[in-house]
DNA sequence: TTAGCGTGTTGAAACGCTTCGACGATCGTG
DNA sequence: CACGATCGTCGAAGCGTTTCAACACGCTAA
């Protein structure tokens, strides 16, 4: 492999000519930076990465921690991972992935200087990992709210605002007994608090709506889809809107409803809170919140880069949810079918 | 941050003892390690990865080139990451993750040293990443197979042993009219082998057993697999077994079954190309053939270790199939209904 | 007794880059 | 015309490791 210093000889400069040429760092007079480059082009020189890293105590590359597990719904883990690494790009980085359960990880890259910054998936109110990135150098976003955001960063989807969005929608188009179907009970012991914020707003413009709401957890597979299906309409029978926050155990939700000869649309209208591709791929077009992951995982590696250059102030971005109406949700009992 | 001459002084021994003892590359008393070793505990201290890069020309990183995309199934994608990265941190790697299109990105992290190896997912008969991997200087290992294999290593599963598996399981089960629903089209076109590799495992064993298969493409989308579903059981009426590879539209499929009347595991035996967990999560127990993803990816960081210590002739490992029988095939009209 | 060996440790030379301070040349200004 | 800026370039000092050659020491074998 070619050196910056075979370069330097070979373009007639010196080493530290190459180096700003390369950095733009300090003026370069057109003709020597013309043959700089020639020399770096003919020889197909790369600057070595460990070496930059030492000299420059940058490494160009940032670390993603996600769950690579189970739990999170898997296409949205995927898109923000998609929308981190090719954002990173954009500013000239690469991406290390993490696993959530590295813990140690975070140490090994952070304190061996393995990378600029971090970017943390899915995070718990009481998260055991935020205490460690606090104490760390290298900036951090958080995609997710800790229990206490307080001199952290932080992006994530406005769930509260999500909740009651959805509730609104519900009784605007004349429903006045609504439901959540939620996240698996693990998640909820978890603490994750998308899930509690998305309650929250859902249970204030309830109250505020003066509609009742009734909330059911729900495991991702087809018996725990069918169970929440069941007990809801068991318990709660006069429930004509439906709010699901679960991709997972969405398609089969849809299934029971089906089984049970609701057809959705008409005697029943569910709102998704999920990708907008998801709520597309199901039996019926769904009327959903979209959860845009891929831009919250950009809008995370933009405040990481802005933390990269000066000091900036810690801030929390809860982006605003948007609902797109389809063919799932329509006028329920109370409202004027005009 | 501590440095190793700062562990040196505290330990009262020299750098290179240091190192030493951290690399294990010589002997040292134990005396002499354990005062080491208290010191680096009390200081902290961590190698810095650039420095050590720079010296050793290792950084302990290796790439990942993943599909982050659409395409391939997004869960399937997971798993072989999932796979990668703690099989990764086994031997002590981290895993820089580079998208699928950042073809220059291969030349980057190549050329400028910042990984040891490569594994690349996704590989089409004639891709174009291929010829740069087997240029660079760090072992790869392809995930799938590529039109020409010479010289590289790759890992799958052996997808025309799955084919053949497949039809033999429903042969024996006493069909005499087979199908595939397959990858959509864009995947075919794309060449991506194992698609090719199942079909021409699926021919050969039809021919050989005397029956009938009948091949189709499918969107994964609702609207594409009922439309499969219906073009089959138009042009094929006397299907009683289908093999299905394509997990995006494998609960559409299902549906549209459904809703055509035929009950899946008596009327219409189906088996499922998929992971098993996708296999379980359909509205009843898939029979199926499992895509052991995550496996595929440990196998795969296996053989670039191998390839990083020493020498190795490249090689192709192809996993063999396992079909698991669950509820959603039964005896065809053939056989003896014991 | 001495040559030779293995063990444990050291000093110093890389590794390839960035960046600081310095310096000559060119420029505008009073 | 002299002065200080500004511009373009250079040399050299790091950055924090690894690793090689060398050496001191205590053994064993001849």
């Amino acid at each position: 492999m070619a050196t910056i210093d075979d370069v330097a000889k070979a373009a007639g400069v010196s080493t530290s000519t190459v180096s700003y040429v390369l950095s733009g760092k300090r003026p370069i007079s057109a003709p020597t930076r013309a043959r700089v480059e020639r020399a770096i082009e003919k020889l197909g020189y790369r600057p070595h990465a460990g070496a930059r890293a030492l000299a420059s105590s940058r490494t160009n590359v940032i670390a993603l921690m996600a769950p690579l597990r189970v739990g999170v719904s898997v296409p949205v883990i995927m898109q923000f991972v998609a929308g981190v690494v090719t954002r990173a790009r954009d500013f000239d980085h690469d991406v290390l992935l993490l696993t959530q359960d590295d813990v140690s990880g975070l140490d090994r890259v952070t304190s061996g200087s393995m990378v600029d910054a971090l970017v943390m998936m899915d995070i718990e109110a009481d998260d055991p990992r935020v205490p460690l990135v606090a104490a760390a150098k290298q900036p951090t976003v958080l995609i997710g709210l800790p229990q206490d955001p307080e001199g952290l960063s932080c992006v994530d989807l406005d769930f509260e605002a999500a909740g009651r969005l959805a509730v609104r929608h519900l009784v605007k188009a004349g429903h006045t007994d609504v439901a959540l179907i939620g996240s698996p009970p693990e998640v909820l012991r978890r603490h994750t608090s998308y899930a509690e914020r998305l309650m929250r707003g859902l249970r204030d413009q309830a109250k505020s709506s003066g509609v009742t709401v009734k909330v059911e957890a729900c495991d991702s597979t087809p018996a725990g889809a069918s169970e929440a299906v069941d007990t809801l309409l068991a318990t709660a029978p006069e429930t004509t809107g439906i709010i699901v926050h679960n991709e997972g155990a969405l398609p089969h939700v849809l299934a029971r409803l089906a089984e049970r000869g609701a057809v959705v649309g008409t005697d029943m209208s569910v709102v998704a809170v999920c990708p907008t591709d998801v709520a597309l791929s199901q039996r019926i077009p769904m009327t959903s919140i979209d959860l845009p992951a891929e831009d919250i995982g950009k809008v995370a590696v933009d405040m990481v880069m802005t933390r990269l250059e000066g000091e900036q102030p810690s801030e929390t971005r809860l982006l605003a949810p948007v609902l797109t109406e389809r063919e799932s949700s329509a006028y329920g009992p109370a409202a004027g079918h005009d």
